[in-house]
Formats: structure tokens, C-alpha cells, sequence
DNA sequence: AATGAATGAGAATTCATTCAT
DNA sequence: TATGAATGAATTCTCATTCAT
């Protein structure tokens, strides 16, 4: 069935699962599971519903596989940080702040955070997958860093995961935005500037010197 | 559900809409629009399917009723926060999210936050009514005040909107994370609490002075 | 309840059913059995949905009371017609065409009509009823006349219940076009100048002495 | 009413829409739009109910297919007459309502004629569609030839809209009491021989030649 | 492997009927 | 009597899933 010199078509076969996963994680992040039809999906994808099956047993399995696949290239950014776990904690928000801006580039991340936040009920098995393999993690090195920071002197005194929300809540809001408002008129944030500002903003104050108490 | 001997129902005209309305914001928050269904609002709301119609057209009928009711509460934040519109930016963050929080402890804002974002794509005439009657209007006001404290040499340089997100993304962040992530076992933030410590921290510097560059 | 000198609310009361009637029998014709809304005859004859079932113990049963209660009035068409037994069959046919031409003229013949042929099968009971007490006698009747005309040499040779049909056919069609062309621009017939015309022209041949074979 | 062992379903994409349609037209012309079951229709198809909607987008659409599948056919009938503009009027007569009654043997004339009729009012826009594509253009015909025949002498004087009444009108009674009486009893009408006694009484008078005053 | 016609369970919607008022 | 809010069975329509081709 292979001609030797076409690996063009194998090519093609063995992608395949990751383009029905990709396009799925687009119908699915913009319409929502229930409201996302396997016919769009598999249009998007270029190939037939039915042969969706051939690669995933239902939907909810699909979804599932998108979900997973969705976790991956994000466990980078907190390894890219948890790599450099000495220095000063400035450094590891900067690095993290901007490795996140960069994926937030690169990848929809947006698409992957509202499709778990309007999911995670209905869903509550990925919920946990996601919340244990990714968000935990993220939130105990953070957490973990800021809190050896504060022993250090280093670092304001108060609850190291309210940090941590302190300093990724205003990103992860900004790539929601360009989901959710961009679509009918908001203009988008840029999600490296906005790491920048509001990095110095956090860390140094964003009042002047001159306006604090 | 019932007394046996009771009435099977009871003529409450001027109330249901309201309890519809009320039960529906918690089955489409928690589901999402397509996965709600109307009987499981019905029953919420303790009435029959049929009833659902005497008051509401279509299932997307209740829904924008939904959406366009939930505006109104929030808007008193923001109303509550123009009342101040002299005397330092801080003292106007510190009313803004301190009612940000309050209102997050009597109504369910991570509910109706996630409900907009979950559904904007599908119904991108509410995400605009949301946008252009609160959303907006919210940023238009602190953005308003931010630039005008920078003028007063007040507050750092940057872009009054991206100083916007800094303020109010980790609160909003604070309770999609409530609503997301502590049905699956996330220890839930306190919202007073963590306004309280993001903003002594972004206005002040989470670095302490001695950490500074 | 009722003043000595106001028996125009009695009236009304005892008018009622008569009114509902009228209404049903408008609606029914208009919209069939199955599409008919009660809220529809309910409004139309103002009354409240409810007060309907005061009267008629169901849809059906309000639809039973229509069709007998319009076979009543068409009954005496027959009678007149009946009462003339003897004289020639001309006089016969004449008498009968223009009663039914004065009768379509006051009465809404062809909405019943209309309702008769269209529901006849979904309400056999009905259309036997109709048959049994009013079509068949006037077929009874106009088939006996048609043949003893032919006996005295008076009608050509043919079967008489066809007969009946070349001289009540063109009126029926007329009133049934006048029921459902009239309304979507067709020009509407007139009963009496149809009957006068139809007579004159099947009893004595449409064709002119002159073209006849 | 399916062999245990054979296949399920079978493809026959080709076949369907007439075979859907058909099924159509026998179901709305028993019980009209509103009371027509599309459950029935699907079974009486021999397919299921969701297979309605791969080829018709709703009820209504297919009810509207229905319709205006069913002009064609009678079209037929008057092209035939069409084609013999020239000779004697009583030849156009005879030849259509003889091209009428062969068509009511082969078709069900009956029931779309009722159909048509019991429907006018709840979809004028094909009541529209039949009066303007058929209705109207038999009338002009006929109307036209009487017209002709009149000014020749050849017809008695008289509107000649009204005698294509008389001329049809029997023949159209006919088929519908066929359709509305037979089902409970009535005794059915020959469209031939009603068309052929029809004609002749009508054309050379029912009265014989002694009879006329 | 791949297609897409066909299925059928499930959800929204309608409306005759009931019943608290 | 009379009302009309409330019910719930019935019907249309959708779409994940299956399966003949």
C-alpha cells in the first residue's frame, strides 16, 4: 500500500491523530464540549466524522486527549523555573513571568485555560488530572520559592499562594481576556508587555517612592 | 419534595421569574449553556418544565436574562468606587477591591465570571452587552484615575490598562480558581484576605525595600 | 346575582356555548383540528382558557359540537327543497341551487365544508355523522327527483347520483375557492350569479343549439 | 418487518427523497400538516426519524417539497389540453377532463386537491405557489378557449370563469368525496364516468329536448 | 483505513388539560 | 362561575455513534 519513495502519505497517516486533537482543542476552547460538534471538528481537521473513531473511542475521550495533550508543553515553563530554584526570587518571576508570556505566544494558551475553567465541572476527573499534574506543581514551586525568599528577608511578609496568584493572576486574566472580549471589540493585551510592567509593578511597588506612607 | 395533602402547586406569578432566573445562573454557571438542562433548572427553581416557557420564550431567552441580570449587581462596585474619584489612587484601589470582595462574598462572581468567559464565543451579543455596560466602564474609570496619579507623579510609568489587570487579575483569578479548581480538592482563596495582601503588595512592592535593585 | 332589569348579563351567559362555538368553528376551519389553539377560540370568543371546559368537556368534544351544530342549518336547505316534491325537475334543481346560494351567502358554508373534508379522516365518527344526516338525504333526495324526472322523459338517461354532483359540484368548488384562493389573490366567485349561470347552462347545454351534433 | 439476519439499513441516497416525499403525501393528506406524525412518515418510508433531516431541513420543508412536488404531474394535464387550442370547444373539454380522470386513476388527485384546500390558510405562500403555477394557468386556458368558442357562437353567453366551474367542478367534488366519504361508507365515484356523463349533460343540457321550455 | 448515510436516544418546545384562587 | 398559572405528555429536532460500502 507504500510506495518507498512517497513517505509523504505515511506521513500524513501518522499525524493524523494530532491534527483531529488540535483541531479539537479549537472547537472545543471556542464553542465548549457540549456545544462542539464532532462533524465541525473533523472538518477542521480534514478528514470524515467517522473517522474520528478510528482514533478515539467517544468524545468524551477526545476531549480527554486534548486535555492531556494540553498539560505538556505547559510542564516546560515550570521546569524551565524549577531548574533555577538558587538566586534571588526576582529572577525566578522574571523567568517565569516570561516564559509564560513566550508560551502564551507560541501556543493557545487562553484557548486551554477557558476550556478547563468552563469544563471543570462537568468534567471533574480532568479537573483533577490538570489541577494535580499542573497547576499544583506550579503553585508549590512558586509557593515554595516565595516562601524561602520571605525567610531570606527578601521577600514582603504573607501567604506565599496569594502570591503566587499575585503574580501570574494578571497575566492568566489578560490571555482571557483576548478569548473572551477580543472577539467583540476589546482591544487585546500584549502578553509580553504585560509581563514586564507588571513584574516591576509587583515586585518594586507600583506606587512611586515618593507616594508611599 | 411535597406534602401529599398539599396543593401539587401554588400561584407565585410576580416571584418565579426571579427563583427561574436564580436557579438557571447556577445551572448554566455550573454546566455551561449547551449542557444545561432546562428540566434540572425547572426542578431547581422548583416548578415543571412547562412553566419555564410562561416567563421565558427559549432556553437562549433565559440565558441572556441571566446574563443581563447579573450585570446590575456588579455594577454598584464600580458605582461605589466613581463616588471617590478625588484623593490619592490608592485610597480608590483600596475601595475598588476591598468591594470587589465583599460583593464576591454575597453573590457568586467566580459563577457568573466563568459563565461570560465560558460562553462568549456562542453568544457574542451578551459577551458585548457584558462588555460595553460594565466591563468597559470599569476599566475606563481606574484607567482614568491611574493616568491621572502617574500625572501627579504618583504612580510608575506603564499603561493605565495593563496596571488595571495587575489590580484586579489576581482577585478575579482568585475566584475562577474557587469556582474551578476547589470542587476537585483546591484549598479555596478568602477573597478579603487576598485583596488585602495584593494590594499592600503591588502598590507597595513585594520585594521588601532592603531586596530592591 | 341578577337585577330584575338587566337580563342583557343573563343573556350573555346563556349565549355562551353558541359563542364558543362560532369561535371554534372559525378557528377550526381556518387552521384544521390538530392546529387550532384553544387559547385562539378561548380569545376569540372572550373567554379565559379555562371557562372553555366549563361548557365542553374537551377539544374533541368542542369539535363534535361545531360539526353538529353546522349540519343543523344546512338541514333546511334540504327541507325546503323536500317540501316541492312534485312539478318538473327544473324547478326542483333551481329552488335547491339558489337556497344554497342564499344560504352560502349568510352562513360560512365553505369553512365548514373545508373542515369536513379536512379532518374526515382523522374523525370518522364525524364524517359519518355529516354523511348520515345530512348528505345522503340531500343525495336521497335529489337522486329520487333526478330519476323520476327520467322516467317522465324529463332528465337525459344517466346515473342520478353523478348527476347530483354536475348540479351541486361547481357551487361547492365555488365556495371552497372562495375559501382558499380568495386569500392569496384569486378572484372570488359569486354563489348566486354561479348557480344562476350553472343552471341555465347544464340544464340546457352549455353548447348553443347551433354547435350541438 | 425486517429479516433478523439481513443488514440494518441500507444506502440508498438516490432513492430516498422521492421515497421520503411519497410517504409524505399519503401521511398530510390523511392528517394534514399540524396532525401528521413524522414518526409515521419516517416509518412508512421505511427509515427513521432522524433520516427526515438529512434530506429535509424541517417539517415544514418537507411539507413544502411535498406541495410543490405535486404540481408537476398535474401540469401534465394541461399541456395536453394546451396543445389542442384549435377545433371545437366541446374536443378541449372533452379531452381534459378525459386527461383529468385518467389522472385521478394513476394519482392520488384526491388527496393533494384536500390537502392543498385543508392547508391554504396556515402556508399561503404555497397556496401561492399552486394557484399561480397551476391553478391560475388551467383557468386561463380554459377560460380563454370558452371565450373564443363564445364569440364564435359556439358557447351560450356567460362568464367565462364560472364555466370552467361547471366544468371541473363535479370532477374535482368527485375525487374529494372519494377522499372524504368512501373511508366511512359512502359509495365511490368513477372519475370516467363521472367525466363522460359530466360532459355531455353539461355541453347538450340535462333536460332533454322536450323538457326546455 | 476511510467515508458518510442511517440510527436512536435525548433535549427543547408546545399546548390540552387541571386546579388553586 | 371564571380565571390563568402550572403541569406533563407528546412532538420536533439534534447529534454522537454505528456500520454498510
Amino acid at each position: 500500500m507504500q510506495t518507498p519513495d512517497g513517505p509523504r502519505w505515511r506521513r500524513r497517516k501518522t499525524a493524523r491523530p494530532a491534527e483531529i486533537v488540535a483541531a479539537a482543542l479549537a472547537v472545543f476552547a471556542e464553542k465548549g464540549f457540549a456545544a462542539a460538534r464532532l462533524e465541525e471538528i473533523a472538518g477542521r481537521a480534514g478528514v470524515s466524522k467517522g473517522a474520528l473513531y478510528l482514533y478515539f473511542e467517544t468524545k468524551e475521550d477526545l476531549f480527554a486527549a486534548v486535555v492531556r495533550e494540553a498539560v505538556a508543553p505547559n510542564l516546560e515553563v515550570i521546569k524551565a523555573a524549577v531548574g533555577r530554584h538558587e538566586g534571588e526570587f526576582a529572577g525566578l518571576a522574571r523567568l517565569f513571568l516570561t516564559n509564560l508570556a513566550r508560551l502564551a505566544a507560541s501556543l493557545p494558551v487562553g484557548a486551554v485555560l477557558k476550556m478547563i475553567i468552563g469544563e471543570s465541572r462537568n468534567f471533574p476527573e480532568l479537573a483533577r488530572i490538570w489541577r494535580e499534574s499542573l497547576v499544583e506543581p506550579a503553585f508549590a514551586v512558586l509557593s515554595a520559592a516565595i516562601g524561602a525568599a520571605q525567610a531570606r528577608g527578601e521577600v514582603r511578609a504573607g501567604d506565599p499562594r496569594a502570591f503566587v496568584l499575585s503574580l501570574v493572576g494578571p497575566m492568566l486574566m489578560g490571555v482571557l481576556w483576548n478569548e473572551t472580549f477580543a472577539p467583540v471589540g476589546g482591544a487585546p493585551f500584549d502578553p509580553e508587555a504585560l509581563a514586564n510592567q507588571h513584574l516591576e509593578a509587583l515586585l518594586n511597588g507600583m506606587l512611586t517612592k515618593e507616594a508611599r506612607p
